[in-house]
DNA sequence: CCTGTGGCTTGACACACGTCAAGCCGGGCG
DNA sequence: CGCCCGGCTTGACGTGTGTCAAGCCACAGG
């Protein structure tokens, strides 16, 4: 049985399962996530005034939307626990993952400019998500000169990553695509004070290779060959990051030249 | 030695010439690009506070830098005339192209983040281009709700835009891809009352390949193809659109199917 | 229990596009 | 004028990844 070091499930710690939390006294202020939220660059009187306008839901299930392409767009969302996927859906009717979400990143920018929401958004697990009405944002931006500054910052964010995305997508290789995506994650984990070197992959190996531009069967080789050189643990979607500095090799496509 | 006009390092610095007469008298109010770039949503005595903080220099010539990546972040820039090459250099000594920008359109807003541009535009022609230092721009968004909002707006069209590239660039073949960014830049020239039909490209094969995630050779090959096919007129970079719907039909990858 | 279903893996083969190489064309300059 | 050089085109060939097909596994429902 455990001859099989390569296969040993001792490589895995289960990753927490999403607490269950969703009190009526959630408020940004105890939030674990406030230092890496929305509230970042606000003090103590300013966050209370944000607090104000959020608005809290019960947890959505799995599969459950936040908004759907060319809904009235009304609000942006702050993932509390969980994952979100972003999607959009072509005039030929194929879809793009355009994008996953995990706790304390925000979300639904992209239907700012026409008023309706560019894509859509569905939980991918059982998530607690901050609903923030974008008229009330953009009020209370008026008086808060740091919150408008940081809410710029966070757009501006999201399109630096999408071109970073861009450069992904037009020049890498499959595996230099599929180590940057884990390096991603991983170092997302990380800023939640969460284990960098193992965690479970809330999406699916259909919705990774969408969003890599890539099949699943060309991941499924990926995550195979990682395997085999010993750079990664795959259970299925828990993943160990066996040799991070492999993997940042895979990364840059530097293969000793 | 200033037969090197290409490498001229520094942008807005005065030469011995006096600024352009007109330089003078443009201003918001009067430019043609007004219903299509930053005052869009502005009534005159906004534009008139708008226009106050904005600069303008000498037109810049080809080649000629606006900002280079990581270089402080000051100001966003809005094309007057001309044309824009953004793009970065990655890790391991690669461009990338991220975008094209033509007269009424706003770059520069991906430096937000961080406070550094994350990438760099010059021009590929001699342009005309409006600075609009962030910090001004910031301030005068406390006191204008439009144009708070319109800056919000046009932050989030970029991150829509790149997004529609993410899917070009991940799922269409090279036929669609030439076909998708000849289409988007006519759709540009008819915003701007000009043809839509008959173009000139001001930047080069590479360019568009690089950008496209192809090689020059492909984008050749496919500029060769349209020809022979009766859908373009090809002249090196003076491009005729012959038949449009066939054009789309080629950007939608509906090949008679 | 059996069966269906959906997600994942693996193999064999095909093809679109990259790579390499050669040649054309036009502009700038000695 | 002739030369060079950079941008573009065209052809021949190689390869990474898509496509197609089969099979495995875990799980849910009858």
């Amino acid at each position: 049985m455990n001859r099989e070091v390569a296969h040993s499930p001792s490589v895995f710690h289960k990753t927490s399962m999403t607490r269950c939390s969703h009190d009526f006294h959630v408020n940004c202020n105890n939030c674990r996530l406030s230092s890496i939220c929305l509230p970042l660059a606000l003090d103590i009187n300013e966050i209370d005034q944000l607090d104000r306008i959020i608005q809290r839901s019960r947890p959505l299930q799995k599969g459950d939307h936040l908004y759907r392409q060319n809904e009235e767009f009304r609000s942006v969302y702050a993932v509390r626990s969980g994952s979100v996927k972003g999607y959009s859906i072509t005039d030929n009717g194929q879809e793009q993952v355009t994008g996953f979400y995990f706790p304390g990143e925000v979300l639904g920018m992209d239907g700012i400019a026409k008023n309706h929401h560019a894509s859509s958004a569905r939980a991918l697990e059982t998530s607690s998500i901050c609903e923030i009405p974008f008229d009330q944002l953009g009020e209370l931006s008026q008086s808060l000169p740091n919150l408008q500054r940081h809410f710029f910052q966070l757009m501006s964010q999201e399109i630096a990553a999408d071109q970073q995305m861009l450069m992904q997508l037009s020049k890498n290789t499959a595996d230099q695509r599929v180590a940057t995506l884990l390096l991603s994650i991983s170092a997302r984990h990380r800023r939640r004070k969460l284990s960098a070197a193992n965690f479970r992959l809330p999406m699916s190996r259909t919705d990774i290779g969408n969003y890599l531009g890539l099949t699943v069967e060309t991941v499924s080789r990926v995550f195979s060959r990682f395997q085999k050189l010993g750079v990664l643990g795959v259970d299925n979607k828990e993943i160990a990051i066996v040799d991070p500095e492999g993997l940042q090799t895979m990364a840059n496509g530097t293969d000793i030249n």
